[in-house]
DNA sequence: CTATCAATTATCCAACCGCATAATAAGGCC
DNA sequence: GGCCTTATTATGCGGTTGGATAATTGATAG
């Protein structure tokens, strides 16, 4: 009598993980956190429900784990565009604003997945660690390079300069992956670089990807 | 024998549908929109759950009725601000942002519920109808305010400056509602107030709530 | 070539989901 | 005060969920 067992081949640990862990964020940002079921991950990992359990304590911790992988996978993208940015202070700034606005940390996944493990931290205190944690980093390395940029300033003024600035980058980071087709295709880096630059009261004209150094209101028509 | 069925009474059809919606809306912030179950919603309405299918289509149809709720008493509360602010345009636009950046409209609970039917748009088509209509009329709603206030610019410019302003307004929004003890009482309106006068190049002292006139930038090192 | 062992599948389970339908009583009307 | 409508409760159903456990099989070592 024939098998009807389905054929296998084993992998390895990380290989597995990482295999769920992908299935996981698809399925959020396809339907929402309800849409990832053990058995729908499975599925599209290509392997069986029972194996979730093998790799993981439960759903709970592949949610928790594929929420941290996310999170780590924006900030280590920020990381790296700083590690290759120039030393001036402007220019790193601009890269900084410029990769916070452009794929793939715009992406039209990236807002519903970040909102479906935003209501998850309701629950989990582990997501809700690593929601706080990655939140504050991001605007703390923006502190920073608005000091390097602005010289000695008061640590308040800094302060109250970082949360603004922050504020534009996650304003127009919600729009642009909400709206996808709503904007030009450096719209949304031109407009971050130049509302910083109006808030922290100088251009960033740092010979990035702008077009232009006039100010964010222009009676002139000019674009790209 | 004596009945033990629930003694109940009957109620008008709005009170009930009211109910049922507050308590979806309750348990959507508490834990999420898996936690809104047709029981657990019943429950905390105070009724059975079949009750729920009498008043409403199905669950669907109460979490959609749930969410345009939720946008219809922030979209109410922005006209109603307009409503009985001054006619100056400065003062009209400080009103407008001050509101946008106070409770009701910054809360705990506003923010996960927002990112809670925010992912479920992605299943259910009339949500993403409710969905686009009240943040493009935020927006539009902004931008002519922004018109009255600046004279008459180019259509492009204004488009522009009504989504960096947006931008300011969500950022600090969502900041407020996810750290709502990160902030003083007012340093969130007194932020947006100033991020959207820098942005426009306009001071917005319109005399409200601002405690000083000093631009974002205290020890101002530039500043146009 | 075979034994071994763990990675993987298969199966079962109790709980819960939304929904449909039947039973009941609350309250208005005459 | 008895009747009639219907708002409300009670019960049952098919399907799904996450988790536990048993059965199998692919790779590896000797």
């Amino acid at each position: 009598m024939p098998s009807d067992r389905k054929p296998y081949h084993r992998a390895d640990e990380d290989t597995r993980r990482q295999a769920l862990i992908s299935a996981t964020l698809a399925l959020v940002a396809e339907g929402g956190a309800q849409a990832a079921t053990v058995r729908a991950i499975a599925h599209k990992a290509g392997v069986t429900a029972g194996l979730i359990r093998h790799y993981f304590q439960g759903k709970e911790t592949l949610m928790a784990a594929a929420y941290a992988h996310l999170m780590h996978r924006m900030t280590a993208h920020s990381a790296a565009v700083l590690r290759t940015a120039p030393q001036d202070p402007k220019a790193r700034l601009a890269a900084f604003v410029t990769a916070a606005l452009s794929p793939p940390v715009v992406d039209g996944e990236a807002l519903v997945l970040w909102a479906a493990f935003m209501q998850e931290t309701r629950r989990d205190p582990a997501m809700r660690q690593t929601h706080a944690q990655t939140y504050l980093a991001f605007r703390d390395q923006l502190q920073s390079l608005i000091a390097d940029l602005l010289g000695h300033s008061a640590p308040q003024d800094l302060r109250r300069l970082a949360i603004a600035c922050n504020a534009v980058i996650d304003g127009l980071w919600m729009e642009g992956c909400a709206l996808p087709d709503a904007f030009a295709k450096s719209e949304l880096v031109d407009l971050g670089l130049r509302a910083v630059g109006a808030i922290l009261g100088t251009a960033l004209s740092g010979g990035l990807s702008q077009t232009s150094p006039l100010p964010l209101t222009t009676n002139m028509e000019v674009q790209a």
